[in-house]
Formats: structure tokens, sequence, C-alpha cells
DNA sequence: TGCTGATATCAGGACAGGCTGATGTGATCC
DNA sequence: GGATCACATCAGCCTGTCCTGATATCAGCA
């Protein structure tokens, strides 16, 4: 899931949607990225889980799932924990 | 920050040394890739400041930095609440 | 000093993934 | 029902980036 958030404008469509759902209108004027690309990454987001489109007639309404970012999150704290319970260990070289 | 844990053979790297700090001749061992390849991808942490190189001789020892681990999921805890608090609001559609 | 082993770097090829223009699909409005 | 708008998908190009084989560097040891 970390890896989903590499690309540049991925990042910059999520850091859009935290600030409120938003319909992929919205992100392809205040991004000035092609509808297109905007298009591909959202189904990349939503078929993992990371945003949720809700239609709305003509529209389509995308809004940030919190707890899939949270999970990411988790994950990586945890990863920080056992790096520094391990600080001390120091392997063999053979 | 984030977008340095995409590749596959990169998150590897760090979930070794998250078991404690190792050097190169361990990481090639353990992950069965070619030295070069695992040579490059720790200059790439250690520009970004993810990892520590300290010379032993011979060796290289590199060592996972938590702080950075940690600010990165600082950041995403951050974004989770921002989506969070925004949910609510909806724009206009032009 | 010459040799060996551990890393780092370089150059080149290969492949994944993003971007774009064109087109398809529904829904709304007249 | 036809036109239009918002959005999704498709096909093709293109760039970034990863991997590999070769080579350079540097420490330790005889």
């Amino acid at each position: 899931m970390i890896r989903l958030l590499d690309d540049p404008l991925r990042a910059r469509i999520i850091e859009q949607l935290a600030d409120g759902p938003a319909c992929t209108c919205h992100l392809v004027d205040d991004l000035g990225a092609k509808q297109p690309a905007v298009s591909h990454h959202l189904r990349i987001l939503r078929e993992a889980g990371i945003v949720v489109a809700e239609p709305r007639g003509r529209f389509t309404f995308y809004r940030l799932l919190p707890e899939a970012i949270d999970e990411a999150a988790e994950r990586l704290t945890a990863l920080a924990d056992r790096a520094r319970s391990t600080a001390g260990s120091r392997r063999e070289c053979s």
C-alpha cells in the first residue's frame, strides 16, 4: 500500500482528498492534470481501497478512507520500533 | 520519503535492517540480490537519510534510522486525521 | 608492496508505469 | 430522442528507474 503513494500526481490527489471529498472535475481543475491521468490514478487508488467512489448523477465524488492511511502509518511505526529494539545487535560477517 | 519505500527490493532491505544493523554482504546473502543492486539502493536510502553507513574495516554496516520512519508515519497519521475532519464537507461542481 | 576480499560506481540494456489523444459509456437537459 | 457533459477506458509513446556485467576503490594481510 505504501508504494501506492509513490507517484507525485497520486500524492497530490491524496493531499487534495484529505481536504475533503471531491469529484474528478475538482481534481482536474486544482491539479492542472489531464482528466485521463486523474481517472487512471483514481482507479488505482480505488482498487487498492484507499479511496471510495460515490457517483452522484453525472459527477463522481471520491472520498479518502482514513483507515487505510492509518494502517500504513501503523506499519511504519512498528518498523521503527523494531529497528529501535534491535539497534544494539550486531551480526558477524562470514 | 514515502516514495523511497516503493521499490520491492528496497522494502526488503528496510525490513531486513529493522531486524538489526547489517553489512552489505548480509543483505546480499539474505535477499539473494546482486551486490551492485543492493549497493545502489543503499546509496539511495543513505542519501535520503533513512539509513546510515558505518564503515568497519572492509565491511560497511548499515543501520536504519527510526526517526525517519517515524516522521513518515506521523505525516500519514496527520493526513488521515485531516481526512476525517473534512469528511463532511462537500464542494460544488462548476 | 602485491594480493584478496568487500563495496562502490559506471555504462548499457530492459521493462514498468505514467502521460496523451481518441473513443466509449451513462446521465442530464432540451 | 438528440445533444452535451462528466467520467472511464484504450492504444501507443516515452521517460524514469532498475538490473547486470565490468571496473574502480580501499582495507587488511602475507
